[in-house]
DNA sequence: TCGCTATATTCTATTTGGGTAATATAGATC
DNA sequence: GATCTATATTACCCAAATAGAATATAGCGA
């Protein structure tokens, strides 16, 4: 019940759907995140980690990047299941295609190192 | 995305859930919720609501009572989809399964009318 | 009509959740 | 080692969610 609880309230709030929506294009690291969702850093961090502790994305150091992508859904079934759902729905969501064609313009190169 | 947010929030909170799975077994009234959650009137009614909001349930009056059931799913694909997969999740759930069991004894006769 | 009962609604207290600013941490470069 | 940068953590504010007591509503039966 808390597994299902904890992906359930992962995927309740808008930008972390959004952020879900992305990472099913690329990998993103925090700073990329940032800039597409328009929110505070700390706000993308926390956005993250309750994620990850659905089992619904997975990060990977790059020296100062932290990657961030989809996990594959081994570790909880309801995040896999999701997961799965969410490869087809709201493909056609106004707020999701904005994001979604922003994204390649969206490069750590030109975000970060200021 | 907004439709989709309304299933993952009614679905993010555990008395909601396990009103989900006990109406599987069988349509309940407010009051026979009431006596198997254990928790005020005013609460169920107020889950109930946003269950039926969200699509995920329905109700039917009956003269006094009203009797509350999933929805066929013919309202929100997200709901249909996630009613679907509740039929088998959580079915090994130790607190679905005492609720369940106590199901056959929670009757409206037995329960209201005092 | 007058209660009586099941449910809905309102009101209020408490908790939870999301947001940011400030700070801490870790890794890179010099 | 000093400093810069990307991310995480902490502290705090405000909005939303949950719970229940009190009240309103609606349908029954006498």
């Amino acid at each position: 019940m808390k597994d299902f609880i904890k992906v359930m309230k992962a995927l309740s709030e808008p930008n972390r759907v959004k952020i879900v929506k992305m990472l099913q294009h690329k990998m993103m690291c925090v700073c990329e995140i940032q800039a597409s969702l328009g929110i505070a850093q700390p706000s993308v961090s926390k956005h993250l980690k309750i994620l990850e502790d659905a089992g619904l994305v997975d990060s990977k150091k790059d020296g100062l990047w932290v990657n961030y992508h989809l996990t594959d859904g081994a570790v909880s079934a309801y995040a896999a299941a999701l997961l799965g759902n969410l490869r087809h729905w709201m493909e056609e969501d106004r707020e999701i295609e904005e994001l979604v064609e922003k994204l390649p313009n969206i490069r750590r190169e030109n975000i970060c190192k200021k």
